[in-house]
RNA sequence: GGGCGGUUAGCUCAGUGGUUAGAGCGCUUGCUUCACACGCAAGAGGUCACAAGUUCAAGUCUUGUACCGCCCA
């Protein structure tokens, strides 16, 4: 084995293996509970980045953990064809080559756009690869093959059947850029510094009368249909009934009362201007005025803006506000902060504008969707988030649904041009429904994209069709994903799966933070910070960055990302390797028993044994809660601190010594495990390792392939052993503290010093540890006290008390007294300082009768063993004072 | 405006009421010790943002305040 651990040698060699032996595909056993989980379809606009490394390892890790748990285990990878995202990746490529869609024509623009998902998905499939993923690629899936896509239609026309899916008119996001409608949902709003205009409105009838009203956008005042003021509002009662004159265009509007104004807001009285605003379009709804829509879809003003036709809508409203000035009816102009939506894909300034649209009514799914969630029978982790999705459940919008894209699911309608009937239907019809015709045509708009990813934990199993898999893996297990589309996609996965399947599609949500940089800014493109997770993997190796990711996180928490952490984990990986390389060549010359005998065991061995249960128990105890970060922080501090710092220094000095019983069992099984333990989270290293120990090992120790095999470690109760944690307790307690005395005095470390141990009733046990206590501690000789009188008076000589035991270093003439008594009489007034607290605690009648008994008798416990160390630190300090 | 989160060592973060609050990195000191310098050993470093409360017991629960960030409107 080479002296430091090299991942690009090993990776793609295991992951090989595992996939050509067929380990990530489960077996359906229909009397087993299967684990489930659909990974969220990354998507087809390029490359995939350090968030979806992040999704590919946590839910890796579940899968695995449970695959070795002996679960029929499904991880079923995707991909989604990104409606906006991706179309406006080839129209880029496009321009890039002098062309553009409308050029192209739909047919061949389709046709390049299915030749660019096929490269990205190649390369996303590779990446996830590379990334370990252990997910069914046999079951992959992407959102436009024939399945989804039917899945798709078929939702569709059973929503419209039931009248949950509608065509209207109503106020949409218009992005001008992307040309197409937007759900609320995919525009950002930014509060932006503009300005309040205050403009008069001439009214018809009476010499010289104005009312004022104040707008933002002062070009919409072409498409006002009314002026409103509150009903109660005292100041305008003269004018409601009243007619204005529109400036600019000269139309006349009435002055009308509506609730919905605030009398607060600038003078009070209020442009409508139904066409462009939301409120104002609900106005006109209840008040019947009439809508009239200004502007073209590339937002120049269009014919009813008059003399400003054609104008772009920012130059139409510098333009109107010259013409306004002109006129004397610009009253005032305020600095004035408010909120504008950007479109969330290109973030250019979005226009509401009333259009007629499909949406569907959310209300009654979302009635279903809360109720999954109030009864417990979804759970979101972290549980916070629950009180987010409900707020927004409960408050749920009518759902755009259709795009003016050409990448996408085609909305299943066909319009006859006979009739103008509608037929709403799965396959494309011959016909039309109503009159017969055969003079139908398809709607041209596609679907939004969130709309088929709604259906995929069930479009993916085969729904709408009564599948095998839909049966045995639906409801699926746990949806993992990011809490920033906790709305877009897993509260609408909810209400779609509920509608279509009868059942939730997921019992579990568990939701992780999002990927920063140094700075703590959200890693994006556009910010140009984003972190290839190739990369990483080049330099690091992809379990380091599988550690990164997973180390020291907990759930919904963002996590900044950066190199040290990725060090932390080449490093950690780097240990592991060299334990195990140390284990091995220790093998070699024996190659023999590894039978563990309980009764020739030592107090080391004992101890291992005691810690590694302890530690199988709280991992797949904090693994059971979703704590996948502490639960990989313990499995690396026992590693490191307790297998590695002790037990192998330890059995280095049993193996040079060659005495019975051999470490050898005990250092393999215990690496054995933990490499087991740490599969999940590390899976090629702890492959690599695993059968570099089964290669070397008799051939009936392993019979298993792979350690994806092999079953995940469980906790041996039997192996608990405090007594032979308190012996090793003391025993590391007792070489820190030589340690410690020689770094103090600065004894040269080829030096060897003598120690004497006095440790009372553990001082048998301890004996053993004699040449342990040399060798780690560099002191020779070392000797036991038979009792604490032993300890010679001289005064060079170090007195070290603690918790079980004293050690007496004589130190020549290197003590410097003084000092040696102001150490003792710090640690007596702590130790005194402690014994007070706890003799108060343990007076306090209400401790003693509240807290749990064996909180009490811990405290007690305590007590003694600090008023017994205080004790001696007091005799010792009687040295100094004779 | 409403809601959520964060504030713990120099930095990045764990800490799911019960010892003397931990880790990684950084820092100081000493080590080419026969698994590992991607390492070993020893160490320094904390009013757990602030205030009040609940509790036998609070970094942890409640309320308020401040600052930072996010979501929704």
């Amino acid at each position: 084995m080479p002296k430091a651990y090299e991942p690009q040698k090993v990776e793609q060699k295991w992951y090989k293996f595992w996939l050509d032996k067929g380990y990530f595909a489960p077996k359906i056993d229909p009397k087993k509970k299967p684990f489930v989980i659909i990974m969220p379809p990354p998507n087809v606009t390029g490359e995939l980045h350090i968030g979806h490394a992040l999704t590919a390892t946590l839910e890796d890790i579940m899968v695995r953990w449970h695959r070795m748990r002996g679960e029929p285990t499904l991880w079923l990878p995707g991909v989604d064809h990104a409606g906006i995202a991706a179309q406006v990746v080839v129209e880029q490529l496009l321009a890039g080559e002098g062309l553009d869609r409308h050029k192209l024509g739909r047919e061949k623009f389709i046709e390049r756009m299915w030749q660019w998902a096929a490269e990205c998905r190649q390369t996303i499939a590779e990446q996830h690869q590379r990334l370990g993923a252990s997910c069914d690629w046999s079951r992959e899936r992407f959102t436009l093959d024939e399945g989804p896509s039917r899945a798709v239609r078929t939702a569709f026309v059973r929503l419209y059947d039931k009248g949950l899916i509608y065509r209207g008119e109503r106020i949409i996001n218009w992005c001008p850029r992307c040309a197409t409608a937007l759900s609320d949902l995919e525009v950002d709003h930014k509060d932006i510094q503009g300005y309040l205009y205050y403009v008069r409105y001439p009214l018809a009838e009476g010499d010289k009368e104005f009312i004022t009203v104040a707008t933002t956008r002062p070009e919409t005042i072409l498409g006002d249909t009314a002026v409103a003021v509150n009903p109660k509002d005292k100041r305008f009662k003269a004018m409601l009934g009243k007619k204005v004159v529109l400036p600019a265009v000269n139309r006349e509007i009435p002055i009308i009362a509506d609730e919905a104004v605030d009398p607060d807001f600038g003078t009070g009285a209020v442009k409508i201007t139904p066409a462009h605003d939301p409120v104002d379009f609900d106005i006109a709804q209840r008040q019947g005025l009439p809508l009239v829509n200004i502007l073209n879809p590339d937002v120049t003003m269009n014919e009813n803006a008059g003399p400003y036709t054609g104008l772009d809508r920012f130059d139409c409203r510098q333009a109107i506000l010259a013409d306004l000035e002109k006129d004397g009816l610009l009253v005032k102009i305020e600095p004035y902060t408010h909120s504008v939506g950007h479109c969330q894909r290109c973030q250019v300034i979005i226009e509401p504008l009333a259009s007629k649209q499909w949406f569907i009514n959310t209300q009654p799914l979302a009635q279903a969707a809360i109720k999954a969630v109030t009864s417990e029978r979804i759970a979101i982790i972290p549980s916070r988030f629950t009180k987010v999705y409900l707020n927004w459940m409960e408050n749920i919008r009518d759902w755009c649904i259709s795009r003016q894209l050409w990448w996408g699911h085609r909305i299943p309608v066909w319009y006859c041009q006979g009739c103008g009937e509608l037929t709403v239907a799965v396959d494309e019809p011959k016909a039309c429904r109503h009159c017969g015709s055969a003079n139908v045509e398809q709607d041209p708009d596609v679907l939004d994209t969130w709309f088929s990813s709604a259906l995929w934990t069930h479009s993916t199993l085969g729904w709408p069709d009564d599948t095998q898999d839909l049966r045995y893996f639906y409801p699926t297990t746990v949806m993992e994903t990011g809490y920033d589309i906790l709305f877009f996609w897993v509260a609408r996965m909810i209400m779609m799966g509920l509608e279509d399947t009868g059942d939730i599609p997921f019992s579990t949500v568990y939701l992780h933070g999002l990927l920063r940089d140094e700075k703590g800014e959200k890693m994006s493109k556009v910010r140009g910070n984003v972190l290839d997770p190739l990369d990483t993997i080049d330099k690091y190796g992809t379990d380091a960055l599988r550690f990164a990711l997973t180390t020291d996180i907990s759930p919904g928490n963002d996590i900044k990302m950066t190199a040290p952490r990725l060090e932390a984990g080449r490093n950690f990986a780097n240990k592991l390797w060299n334990a195990t390389r140390f284990v091995v060549r220790s093998l070699e010359p024996e190659g023999a028993d590894m039978e563990i005998r309980r009764g020739e065991l030592l107090v080391e061995d004992r101890w291992i044994l005691s810690r590694l249960s302890g530690i199988v128990a709280t991992a797949t105890r904090l693994m059971d809660n979703f704590q996948f970060g502490e639960a990989l922080r313990q499995l690396h501090d026992f590693l490191w601190g307790e297998f590695c710092d002790w037990y192998i220094e330890l059995a280095k000095i049993r193996l040079l010594s060659k005495e019975a019983p051999s470490p050898l069992p005990v250092l393999v099984h215990v690496l054995e495990t933990s490499l087991r333990l740490l599969h999940p989270f590390m899976p090629f290293v702890t492959e690599e390792l695993w059968q570099n120990l089964k290669r070397r090992l008799p051939s009936d120790w392993q019979k298993l392939e792979s350690i994806m095999l092999a079953a995940y470690p469980e906790a041996d109760e039997k192996a608990a052993d405090p007594t032979a944690e308190r012996v090793m307790g003391a025993v590391i307690e007792i070489i820190h503290s030589i340690r410690n005395a020689r770094a103090q005095y600065r004894v040269d470390s080829t030096r060897w010093i003598e120690a004497q141990v006095y440790a009372g009733e553990l001082t048998p046990a301890i004996v053993p540890y004699s040449p342990a206590i040399q060798t780690l501690a560099r002191a020779r000789p070392v000797t036991f006290l038979e009792s604490r009188e032993e300890a010679p008076p001289s005064e060079n000589v170090l007195a070290l008390v603690l918790k079980e035991a004293e050690v007496v270093i004589p130190m020549e003439s290197m003590v410097d007294l003084e000092a040696e008594r102001e150490r003792l009489e710090k640690e007596i007034g702590q130790s005194q300082a402690e014994v007070a607290r706890l003799e108060a605690r343990l007076k306090d009648k209400a401790f003693l009768t509240k807290a749990p008994p064996s909180v009490v008798d811990k405290e007690r416990d305590k007590l003694a063993e600090r008023k017994d160390k205080l004790e001696r630190l007091k005799q010792q300090l009687t040295r100094f004072q004779a």
